[in-house]
DNA sequence: GCCAGTTTTGGACAGTCGTCAAGATTTTCT
DNA sequence: AGAAAATCTTGACGACTGTCCAAAACTGGC
């Protein structure tokens, strides 16, 4: 290969990972928007600027597609309440804080936390997306589980619960929140989070 | 109204509501085997032995009749503790009886509780399906909630969180337990929830 | 300005979907 | 028995789906 075919090849692989990137955008934008049992490919090239016919010029088909959105989602969904942890000077600062960032995040980002559940739960019923979900719920784990171990060395004390536990406790609480946020209620989200982080260590 | 028209009437009544309730676990059928995203009309009457064209003369559309379905549903899934809070006589044994009955329907129920939360996370996106799911998930929260009184009583304790977030955490646990069920691994539910129920309290 | 390769379009396809209505069948009453 | 009402089947409709493909549009090098 010479030099010139070379560079000539790299940004054709950089144009084409750049739009599949652009295009895992607009499906997430879709997902989001529509829930997945609602989201089809002319919904999606819609959200884009491409008629659906290209969607099968860059990806194989719509599980490829989806997959591929699901993994890019992660990106932004991992490292949420990393500036609370390195921010808190003492255990009721992080317990504080880390509420409130939940509670921002409700509000926020609705829609997305949203894409997630439902996308987590399609694992359940679709073994394809199954691998990913599992790989990314591992790295929220990881990350609620950052806060929960600076909690306990700012209180001087030590969690009573395993990671996986107390994961599952936080995501239960938020995805309580979220159902009745988008009910239209007010919900507690900062609080009780703050109030559960104290309960899980001593 | 005479007599006779009037046990007529009761009669049809009653026929069609049976027919009703019968679709509907027809209905209950499919979805949990296939998820809200693929449940077709002619897929769920060939579960019942109807054609496809009768469930619009038993119900108006597919919304009514997937909502019926779930309040049907409501019935079977809001009073599974019960048993494990009235045997109990110690709080030793109401933490493992729990546990073990957390386990239990995991193992034995686990397309219902899979179809529990697809539904539920529609309602993320279809406002139709929120009453009904905000309802049954009143009575969810009651449930776990006179699991932790009685176990707060049995220990002689008190409750140390709320009761939206004593269901929120253990609803939270029980569907992590799902995923990685479904997902052909081993978990630890009956343990996580004895010991979580453990922290509730003090 | 032309040409080869890449990218994009828009229509066609074979299915499936929810819904509906006309007709066949069964049940019920007199 | 036959008439009337309730129940069920069948086929059709328009809309929508994922997928594919031939042709158009665009790109950069000569």
């Amino acid at each position: 290969m010479t030099e010139t075919s070379e560079r000539i090849a790299r940004r054709s692989v950089d144009k084409f990972a750049q739009r599949r990137a652009e295009l895992a955008e607009s499906a997430l934008q879709a997902l989001s928007e529509l829930g997945y049992a609602r989201t089809s490919l002319r919904e999606i090239a819609q959200k884009s600027n491409f008629s659906h016919g290209v969607l099968h010029y860059y990806f194989t088909d719509k599980v490829e597609l989806l997959t591929y959105a699901v993994r890019k989602f992660e990106e932004v969904c991992v490292t949420r309440y990393d500036e609370a942890v390195a921010m808190a000077q003492s255990a009721e600062e992080l317990q504080r804080g880390f509420g409130v960032a939940m509670a921002d995040t409700l509000r926020t980002d609705a829609v997305m936390h949203r894409l997630w559940y439902d996308l987590r739960n399609q694992s359940l019923f679709e073994a394809a997306f199954r691998a990913d979900v599992l790989e990314i719920d591992t790295q929220r784990q990881a990350m609620i589980w950052r806060v929960v171990e600076r909690y306990a060395e700012l209180a001087d004390a030590s969690p009573v619960v395993t990671r996986s536990v107390a994961y599952a406790a936080f995501d239960g609480l938020f995805q309580q929140a979220l159902l009745h946020h988008l009910a239209g209620e007010e919900t507690r989200l900062a609080e009780d989070a703050g109030s559960l982080l104290g309960q899980l260590v001593s």
